[in-house]
DNA sequence: AGCACGCCGACT
DNA sequence: GTCGGCGTGCTC
């Protein structure tokens, strides 16, 4: 007799009640182990929902007779390993979120089985009497509609077609009186494609009839290419299914069906290596040795010091080993050059997760990564969970991107995962960057958290790193400019235009105009409480600290220098776009935004046309100041630098910071000089002065001791607790309750902080109104479990409110 | 979440 | 008496 076998289930119902894992009995019949996922039956009714096994016991601390059985397995796949699982649990407790929420977002997309239910209509001609006898009227009207469904109808086809409220009981009803039948249907997502291949047989025998043309046709190509698919064979060489069976039944070919992958692999020629600069190679032996000492390693590199190449010769070692690699950059769609070299380098063992693959696609990514075929994971920042058995090293390029945080639950630091993760796999980990954020910089520098740090000050063949200049916008205001071209610009612009270069002008992320500043002095209206910019609230025409909740009237005129030109600020792609066309008649310019990049390929598309310089201009917001190499660049003008100085977050200076830096780091990649134009009300802010000397060291020792001063993070741990809903009344109740309630949780200790309730910046995002809470202590531990009880606490009868809590928040509007 | 039970008011 | 509305409690 087999020994009792117990599978510890975590079943896909996403809520706080069944968060937790459930015991099923594995029926001696199924071979069921850790990873897989099963079906079960849950609830009173027994309802069918998914589960995945996490763990199998042989005995419990649970009423044995209460235990159901597992109904079926979905997949012989296992889609969890043991350190995956391990990797869940530790997502769960560290971002407060489900198990299952935390497994979704560790599997691909849309793998999930849909589960519904099916009403089939059932002896109808009784109920169709039994109707008519004074029944209201939905019911009828919800039987003819099944009825011309086809006889059954999906919930959601119900739902689309009848009032919510009434649907329900109407189906019960419908159901108690025999006249409706109710089904579960169970819908499979994606699945794996099957695809049939032909190959020659009996080869000696084969004898074809001249008159017979699409036959020979069809065996010569077979011959020459066994193996060749189907479809292919259909479509390229227009041969019909008969032709095919035709030689089927002769026995002159054979199909086999096989899995196949519905992505093909773009076409690029390979790539050797390249000779490395002394310096990148003190760097590889540098980090190599960190490795081996098992460390983690900053790598903070000057824009254009090759950074990619040493990636490379790292991932190329792992390979060696018989190890795998994942890489991850801030954005795909925005690193194409990258991505192609990945794939010249190493071939088809590269599987690229993006978001432009269809869910079927993403699927069979996943599985060549999980079946061993492919060996590196190039992707955004999911492509952290790549289903390696054998990860030798995470590469996370571009570390300080705001990318890299997940923003729906589980809202992840794909640098704290990714840390964890190479602590259960025991891999190497990589972050890189040109402007490191304080965070992972401090904590090389300070040897906290495992990590090191290894720094390249050059640029590869010595190329100098392009001028900045600094103009200040109040000056060009006091001598009557006021177009929102400075005089350098203008003239810089002109010389670019007349020599044919090209030059892109930035502006930052549109719609965060909500500061107040004076024009001619700079004066930026500030809370006296937490040094951070008070927001604009046009309703009621307000400032207010979203931080602390301090509010006071929108002054007219400038406190500073009693200036009448005192306004909230913004602008945005379009009006530079007109301004420069109204200013230089030059109308060959590519605009991108969010206007622009709507759809799927629209970014490489603008790209791809600048770089083969259809156009001489590119506007757009931040998002083009990543990675890219535009050689005939010779200009880059940052129309207003100050936008982010002003956002009411302590990381604005750092932004602001990586912005000037990133964005220079596009002019003057090719042979030409290149130079940077940087606008601003604040000239003398530090980090645009050390933007200006291309000094990441002198930015980051004035930003930690402001860190430092005002004890924000890396000194403390934050917790951003936002309350919406479409009720302002209720959610400003709400926002008071929780407040309370936090307080209570927090009485007796003085380390953590409560700031507000309070509007949040964002006062308001699709018609939600939106209020916040931010927690702040010097240990995130102590954080977590306020909030876990927070969470636990039953009364949480917000009726139409969310709550959603985020741990060490990168973005807190 | 989603489902069923059960208590209570309204109507046959 | 019976129907259905909604509050309550549970899910291996």
């Amino acid at each position: 007799m087999k020994s009792l076998r117990i599978a510890q289930v975590i079943v896909d119902n996403k809520c706080k009640e069944t968060d937790r894992i459930y015991s099923y009995l594995v029926p001696d019949d199924l071979e069921i182990d850790v990873g897989h996922r099963v079906i079960v039956p849950f609830g009173i009714s027994n309802k069918k929902v998914e589960g995945y096994v996490v763990g199998i016991k042989d005995s419990i601390d649970f009423d044995m007779s209460k235990l159901k059985s597992i109904i079926s397995l979905t997949s012989n796949e296992k889609f969890l390993s043991t350190r995956m699982i391990e990797l869940i649990a530790w997502i769960r407790e560290k971002y407060l979120c489900y198990y299952i929420e935390a497994i979704h977002s560790v599997l691909p997309a849309n793998i999930r089985i849909k589960n519904t239910y099916v009403y089939e209509l059932s002896n109808y001609n009784n109920s169709m009497e039994l109707l008519k006898e004074g029944c209201p009227e939905v019911l009828l009207e919800i039987v003819e509609f099944i009825e011309d469904n086809g006889g059954s109808a999906l919930k959601e086809e119900l739902r689309d077609n009848f009032n919510d409220n009434q649907l329900d009981n109407a189906l019960r009803k419908l159901v108690k009186l025999n006249i409706l039948k109710k089904k579960q249907f169970i819908k499979k997502q994606e699945s794996i494609k099957y695809e049939k291949f032909v190959y020659p047989s009996n080869i000696e025998s084969i004898q074809i009839s001249s008159a017979a043309k699409k036959q020979s046709v069809l065996m010569d190509v077979v011959l020459n290419n066994p193996g060749i698919s189907l479809s292919m064979l259909k479509k390229e060489y227009d041969i019909s299914q008969d032709t095919i069976n035709s030689l089927l039944k002769k026995g002159y070919i054979r199909v086999e069906e096989r899995e196949a992958y519905r992505l093909k692999q773009e076409e690029v020629s390979p790539e050797s290596k390249k000779i490395l600069t002394d310096e990148q190679q003190r760097a590889i032996r540098e980090i190599n040795s960190h490795f081996s000492a098992g460390k983690y390693v900053l790598l903070h590199g000057v824009t254009g010091s090759g950074k990619t190449e040493i990636y490379l010769q790292l991932i190329e070692e792992e390979l060696r080993k018989g190890k795998e690699g994942i890489v991850l950059v801030p954005e795909i769609s925005l690193t194409p050059q990258m991505i192609r070299r990945f794939i010249s380098r190493f071939g088809n063992t590269v599987a690229v997760l993006h978001s432009g693959l269809s869910n079927g696609e993403k699927y069979d990514e996943w599985r060549r990564i999980a079946e061993g075929k492919a060996k590196v994971a190039i992707g955004a920042r999911s492509a952290i969970f790549a289903p390696f058995k054998n990860l030798g090293i995470i590469i996370i390029d571009e570390e300080h991107e705001s990318t890299y945080k997940s923003e729906t639950r589980p809202k992840y630091d794909t640098r704290e995962v990714a840390m964890k993760r190479c602590e259960i796999e025991g891999s190497n980990l990589l972050l890189g960057s040109a402007t490191p954020s304080i965070e992972s910089y401090y904590k090389a520098v300070n040897h906290l958290d495992n990590m090191r740090l290894v720094s390249i000050n050059n640029r590869v063949n010595n190329r100098s790193l392009p001028d900045i200049e600094i103009v200040d916008m109040r000056e060009e205001l006091k001598a009557g400019n006021k177009s929102i071209f400075s005089n350098r610009l203008f003239q810089e612009i002109n010389n670019a235009l007349l020599n044919n270069d090209q030059l892109i002008l930035f502006l930052n992320r549109r719609g965060y105009s909500t500061f107040v500043s004076c024009r001619s002095c700079g004066y930026v209206a500030k809370c006296p409480n937490c040094n951070i910019s008070l927001t604009y609230h046009a309703k009621g025409n307000f400032l207010s600290c979203h931080y602390c909740g301090y509010s006071r009237v929108n002054p007219t005129e400038c406190p500073s220098c009693k200036s009448k030109y005192i306004k909230y600020f913004g602008i945005g792609t379009q009006r530079v776009e007109q301004e420069f066309i109204k200013t230089f008649r030059r109308s060959d310019i590519l605009r991108m935004d969010a206007d622009t990049t709507t759809k799927k390929n629209s970014y490489k598309i603008i790209l791809e046309k600048f770089r083969n310089k259809e156009a001489n201009v590119l506007i757009g917001t931040q998002m083009i100041g990543k990675g890219h190499d535009f050689p005939d660049v010779t200009l880059v003008g940052i129309i207003t630098s100050d936008t982010y100085l002003n956002l009411p977050d302590f990381r604005s200076a750092e932004r602001t910071f990586q912005m000037v830096t990133q964005s220079s780091g596009r002019a003057g990649r090719g042979d030409k000089a290149g130079k940077v134009i940087v606008q601003t009300y604040s000239p003398d802010h530090y980090s645009l002065l050390h933007a200006k000397k291309h000094d990441y060291v002198g930015f980051y020792e004035d930003e930690i001791k402001l860190r430092k001063e005002m004890n924000y993070p890396p000194f403390s741990h934050l917790c951003h607790v936002i309350i919406s809903g479409y009720k302002e009344d209720k959610v400003i109740k709400a926002a008071k309750d929780i407040g309370c309630l936090i307080k209570d949780l927090t009485c007796d200790r003085n380390d953590i902080e409560i700031w507000g309730p309070s509007p949040a910046p964002l006062s308001k995002i699709n018609n939600r109104h939106r209020w916040q809470l931010v927690l702040k202590a010097d240990e995130e531990g102590k954080l977590l479990e306020i909030m876990k009880n927070f969470y636990n606490l039953n009364l949480l009868n917000f009726n139409e409110i969310g709550i959603s809590m985020d741990i060490n928040p990168l973005n807190m509007l």
